[in-house]
RNA sequence: UGGGGAUUGGUGUAACGGUAGCACGACUGACUCUGGAUCAGUUAGUCCAGGUUCGAAUCCUGGAUCCCCAGCCA
């Protein structure tokens, strides 16, 4: 029931946590560093589907933009020709406005309308690159790729300069318009900022700004062949977008002081009135980093997602068991829930791992508030009341959901011949089993209380092919006048109105919370002796790595489960709690109301919690 | 043995020199026409060693451990 405590509590949920981003945002504010402005950006790169690690970062983003007042967009980091392809920027468009995040610009009719690109600025970048040149801060370098890392040094050693590091700036610009003009080849020149390169920071040494791509470009077509750097590019797209806060993830840290050094040296020689020689100044944002979000039981990298698809461990990148926002979609998963978690998981700069439990709380908080009960049998087994008139059908009231008393009521056919689950009868009870067993009362959800006499077995197996009992006419609806009381309530569906359905049963994609421990295959190579490396050695060599910890069971399809005629016409992304079960969500692969040959297919979205399974499984 | 980060219950996250709190999990119990939901409660923590202070998770010194960086990826 919805109670005060409800609507404190979803008062609550809508504050946003405090974190050490705010604290500098706030500070930002204090001093007027940005003028009171907070324009946050969602970069991704269009080289695979987001999951559940973007959506912290774009609800965060978003949640910033949203709290301070400010703005947000959403750009697509498209620097790179040979791995982008619009499959990519289409979902990626497709889970962040279904996540709730809105960008300028963003329009119901056209999904594409406000959508910022990398690609729109590779001019001003070029001009960028010639003005550092002329600053003579870039050189263009003919080493090869391999000669660059050779000559960088290593962590704890100088690198060496390059031999084109100290060519005049006219050579540099002519060189660098004969690249841009794609008269030289692939591999054979860059435009290297000149640094230093005996700088502790890598990143500092000399580092790569263009190179030459003689690629097709999925947004610029054949306009270019040179194409920047991320490091080059990603603090003037912040930059050109008056982006205040460019927030990203711990492993740029490293890069701060790169994406700062090049905003500085185009603003040598400009002024803020635009009285320099180089004009006005631009814009210049504050980096900050936080860490990614990692969960138990999966992988979050681009790269194993994308492993998974290509080698056909799940059905695609939105198989309801990845991580991917369209995989969460399809499961079931509402944006509410997802945005839920984000806030509360906070944002720190810990590196850390998130029980995948407080996900799934999130999710059944959710549905249980939202979703409509119905009852549907998973494993089914026949129950016969033998008392109960042949023939006869009643139509009994049922509560839609108890959560919410304007869900209202409906009818639910009941009759001689039902299906109950499989799990809810044992011809030998064990300790602390209140369901059917010979002898026992129970009640049958919404109908009556029902005694079991008995079941029927196969005489060759041994399996139980039916269950017997009798119904007390007295308890209509499902209470005993004389106030008896009965242990149990369970769900049933009347066999000759129950819809045949598929169900799709989901667990964990790892079996290990740590999908990178193979330490159980280390501990078996350690019984041949060895120190830890060798083991760890063995483990690989034996082909033990991530993948051999994918989940066999993570998916368990039910072809024959029945759920009550209600819900025959369900749309795709229907979500019902199945009483006492979990929560399901109605699968594309369905089909539309009304499709001929139509058998509806239900993705388990969450069980809900199972104290029963807590007892059976200490048994 | 270079540089950059980080360290609070099982997990995540607060506390900004003044009672170590919240959430998830786990465990009790109450209630219940979902063994659901709800409610009440229990459990369990400041990486280590010194120092400053009336008082330290917080400040100082030293140490330990973990993560990131040597792509013409982002």
């Amino acid at each position: 029931m919805n109670t005060r405590d409800d609507r404190e509590n979803s008062a609550k949920a809508e504050t946003p946590r405090r974190d050490f981003i705010r604290e500098i945002i706030d500070e930002h504010n204090r001093t007027g560093r940005f003028g009171q402005r907070v324009h946050t950006r969602f970069p991704p790169e269009p080289n695979g589907y987001l999951h559940i690690g973007h959506a912290k970062s774009i609800c965060l983003n978003y949640g910033l933009a949203e709290e301070y007042g400010g703005k947000f967009n959403l750009r697509m980091d498209d620097t790179n020709p040979e791995k982008e392809e619009t499959e990519y920027v289409n979902s990626i468009i497709e889970d962040v406005r279904w996540l709730g995040a809105g960008w300028v610009g963003m329009r119901e009719d056209d999904p594409r309308a406000g959508v910022l690109w990398a690609s729109n600025y590779f001019d001003q970048m070029y001009e960028f690159a010639i003005e550092a040149i002329k600053k003579g801060r870039a050189y263009v370098c003919d080493l090869t790729a391999e000669e660059v890392s050779r000559t960088r040094g290593t962590l704890t050693t100088p690198g060496q300069e390059s031999p084109y590091r100290n060519r005049s700036v006219e050579e540099n610009l002519e060189l660098f318009e004969r690249m841009r003009r794609g008269e030289v080849p692939d591999g054979t020149k860059t435009l290297r900022a000149k640094i230093d390169m005996a700088h502790p920071n890598l990143n500092m040494r000399d580092p790569v700004m263009y190179r030459i791509v003689h690629a097709t470009h999925h947004n610029t077509g054949d306009r270019w062949c040179i194409y920047p750097m991320y490091d080059w590019a990603h603090g003037f797209e912040d930059s050109l977008e008056g982006i205040t806060h460019s927030i990203c993830t711990l492993e740029f840290e490293n890069h701060r002081p790169l994406y700062d050094w090049f905003i500085e040296i185009i603003n040598e020689g400009r002024t803020d009135d635009g009285s320099g020689p180089w004009g006005k100044k631009i814009h210049h944002p504050q980096q900050i980093e936080f860490a990614r979000l990692n969960l138990t039981y999966t992988v979050m990298s681009k790269r194993r997602l994308l492993q998974l698809v290509k080698e056909g461990y799940v059905r695609g990148w939105d198989d309801p068991r990845m991580p991917t926002i369209s995989g969460m979609r399809r499961r079931g998963f509402t944006p509410e829930a997802i945005r839920e978690f984000c806030r509360r998981i906070g944002v720190s700069k810990v590196e850390s791992t998130v029980d995948v439990a407080l996900l799934e709380h999130c999710v059944r908080e959710h549905l249980n508030k939202i979703c409509p009960r119905v009852m549907g049998v998973l494993r089914p087994l026949k129950l016969i009341i033998d008392n109960y008139p042949p023939g006869q059908v009643e139509w009994m009231e049922a509560v839609n959901n108890p959560e919410d008393p304007a869900a209202g009521t409906r009818k639910v056919p009941f009759a001689r011949e039902l299906y109950i689950e499989q799990d809810d009868f044992r011809e030998v009870p064990p300790p602390k089993y209140w369901r059917l067993h010979p002898g026992n009362e129970v009640r049958l959800r919404y109908a009556y209380f029902v005694k079991c006499t008995g079941c029927d077995k196969d005489p060759q197996t041994g399996e139980i092919t039916a269950v017997h009992a009798t119904y007390d006419p007295a308890t209509r609806g499902g209470d005993a006048p004389d106030g008896r009381k009965v242990k149990t309530t369970l769900h049933w569906v009347s066999a000759q109105h129950a819809l045949p359905v598929e169900v799709r049963l989901y667990d964990h994609l790892f079996t290990k919370p740590d999908p990178n421990d193979v330490s159980d295959d280390a501990i078996r190579a350690a019984e041949s002796g060895g120190s830890a490396e060798v083991q760890a050695v063995e483990a690989a060599a034996a082909g033990k790595d991530w993948k051999s910890n994918l989940n066999p069971k993570s998916l368990e399809t039910l072809e024959a489960a029945y759920v009550e005629p209600s819900v025959a016409d369900a749309v795709p992304g229907a979500r019902y709690q199945f009483e006492r079960l979990g929560y399901f969500c109605v699968d594309p692969d369905s089909g539309g109301p009304g499709a001929s040959g139509r058998r509806l297919v239900f993705n388990r979205t969450v069980t809900l919690k199972d104290e029963w399974a807590k007892i059976a499984k200490k048994q």
